[in-house]
Parts: C-alpha cells; structure tokens; sequence
DNA sequence: TGCATTAATTAACATTTGTTAAGTTTTCAA
DNA sequence: TTGAAAACTTAACAAATGTTAATTAATGCA
C-alpha cells in the first residue's frame, strides 16, 4: 500500500484519518499473465491501482478486438465510460503481466466525499491528470499519421514496445498488425 | 446567467450561498462571429459556458491548423492541458457564430473550493463527464475510418454539419479538405 | 525437449487517403 | 450589385493502409 499512499501524495496530501478512510476502502489483490481482471458487461465498481504489472484495457466492436489503453505501475486504472455514467462498460480489463493492484471501491469512495472533502479533491485532480492524458492522445490520433504514432511511441514510450506485443500495439494505434509490421521493416 | 443556473442544477443542486458564491465569479461576454475568444500561448485562466452560439478550439502543428473540437448551446468549453497544468497553452478558442458565453475565473473558482465542498463537487462532475466525452472520441478516432467517421457525424451531430464550415470538420476528422468532399461525393 | 499454437512477417492486390493543381461556388465587403 | 477572396469540389497521380493468404518465428505446455 506505501507506493499507492506515496502516489497520492504527490497529487494532493491527506490528513491521517483520510488516509487511513482510504486504505480502508482498498484492498491488494494479484493477477496472473492474461488473466482478465474486470470483464466485459458488468458495471465499473472498482478503480485500480497499478503497485506492479501492466494492464491493458480492450473492448470489441464487429469481432475486432481494440486495444483502447496501457496502464503500467504507478497509475490508475478505471473504466470511465461505465464508473461515471453507471453503465455496463462494453471493455474489459486484462493483466498483462503478473500484476499486483491495488483496488478502491468506487461505491463507498463516492461515500467518502462527502466525509473527506480532500479525499474528493484528490480524486477530482487525479481524473483532471488522466484527462489531460487523454486529450493528449486525442492530438496523436487526430494528427499523426499512423507511421508516425509509431515512432512518437518508440521515441517516448518505448519500454510499452519491449513489454506488450505487437498485436495489441497495432490497434491501439488504429492499424492492423500487418501494416504495423511494414511500418517497423521501413527502418 | 439563469440558463447556466438551470445547468449546473442537472449535475449538482447548490445551496443558494454557494450559487450567488458561483455567480460572483461568472460574467456574460459576448463575441462576434470568427473573433477569438482565447488566443494561442496564454495560460487558460477561465472555463467557459456556452449560452448561445458556437465555439471551436484549435491549434497549429507544423503550420496546419487542426481543429480539436466544437462546442455549442449548453456546453462547457475549456482548454484543459493549460487550465489543469498551469503551462501556456497552444490552443486558441475561436467564436464560429455570434456567441454568448458565460466566463467563469479558473483562479476565483480554485479558491472556492477550499469554501464550498459543493462547488469543487459540481466540477469534479462536470470534469467526469467531459472525460467520459472525451474517451468516446478516442473510440471514434481509434476504430472508425475517415469514412465511417463522416457518417457518424451525418447521423449523430446533423446539426453540427449544418452549422460548422466544412474546413474545420474535415481536421476534426483528422483529414483533408480534399478527402473530405470525396468522401460526401461518395453518395 | 518437442510439438502444437500463437504471433509476427512478407507478398500481392484492392482501396483509401494525401498531394498538387485547376476549376467552380459561395461569401462578404466595397 | 459586383468583384475579389475564401470555401468547396474535382481530377490525376503518388503513397499508405486494408485484406487475404502464405510463410517464418516465437511461445508455451505436455
């Protein structure tokens, strides 16, 4: 729990007795390579912390699996779509690599609000970072062309090449993995 | 302001002190068609509402200009990378009809906070749902084909084709202008 | 270790988009 | 109202990606 509680405190510092609220809702739990940690279908209750491991969040659309986003250790993990809007998420959540996350319940988080203002504003500045992210990725796909999202990948990112194959890689970046194969043979 | 009120009111009912706190931290500016509203290279120090009219938000990369997206009627509009980063940002936001906006101090709003919980809720919610937008437009940008992508507009947002030049939407699509009318020749 | 399965690459062709340039239509201000 | 500027379309060719299929490489389990 220590890397999950130093992590937070980088983003907005809690008084002991929100911390310990906090770690109260929480709870460490381990997955196996390619084990799925949250299915599709079934309604976002949990947001996760990565301590150790890689995730990748997937959905389907017309039979073709799309690799929507990595998450490696030190961030969060939620399916946004389906924790904000209370939907069943169409995507599910995959380890990639033996992982240890910690898991936060959403439903009594919510709950905490209300008794920790800062615990509130912790979690509003930490949705604020990841959309920011998420914005950035926005610029990628609407800009670059494909080669150059991947070189932008290589350039800033390149541990996620050396530890998520390439099939996933390739739609998470809107290609197929054959052009992404032409894409890496041309230098 | 009343129509902003009513807004708020659908995402998180204030008490009448935190409202007339809110209020006093808003003006009404309007602005002609094409001015700009945000210039490129300030820091986004206000988070719009958009009470009538038509709004883009767009940036330049190697001298191209994108545009990012469009925001209309009851709407919130900010450019997030500056306003939740504190660096400068190289996105202006552009008037694309005769437009009302109510201008809401980013610095003030911060302050208030700290004073009502609420007020930090009712953004943290909005934020949500922003983000929530934003991931489907990754899906949208990710998955779909230029192609596929016009004619989501055409079903999902008629109104917007009706509204914005077609300029803008072919980089919003992350296409040319050229590719864009061989796309709407295609039937 | 060895074999079966999966992942990655390569090839060939169809399709789409990008690029440059010309032509047409629309818009807006004098 | 008219003419210049901007927006949009069309055309022709180059370049990139998609698709299908075959081949090679890597992985993982018995």
């Amino acid at each position: 729990m220590e890397k999950f509680i130093r992590f937070t405190k980088t983003v907005q510092s809690l008084s002991p007795d929100a911390e310990k609220a906090l770690l109260g809702i929480c709870s460490r739990r381990t997955y196996i390579k390619n084990t799925v940690v949250q299915p599709i279908g079934h309604t976002c209750k949990t947001i996760y912390f990565v301590n150790k491991g890689a995730l990748r969040i997937y959905y389907f659309k017309k039979d073709v699996e799309i690799t929507e986003s990595f998450e490696f250790e030190n961030s969060i993990v939620a399916r946004a779509e389906s924790l904000f809007t209370g939907m069943p998420s169409r995507k599910a959540i995959q380890a990639l690599e033996d992982s240890e996350l910690i898991a936060i319940d959403a439903t009594r988080l919510v709950m905490l609000y209300d008794e920790y203002h800062e615990i509130e504003r912790l979690f509003r500045k930490m949705v604020e970072e990841t959309y920011v992210k998420t914005v950035r990725r926005i610029e990628s796909l609407q800009f670059f062309s494909p080669e150059e999202r991947y070189h932008n990948l290589e350039k800033f990112q390149p541990d996620l090449l050396q530890r998520v194959p390439l099939k996933y890689i390739a739609s998470y970046l809107g290609i197929t993995t054959v052009s992404l194969s032409r894409i890496r043979s041309r230098k």
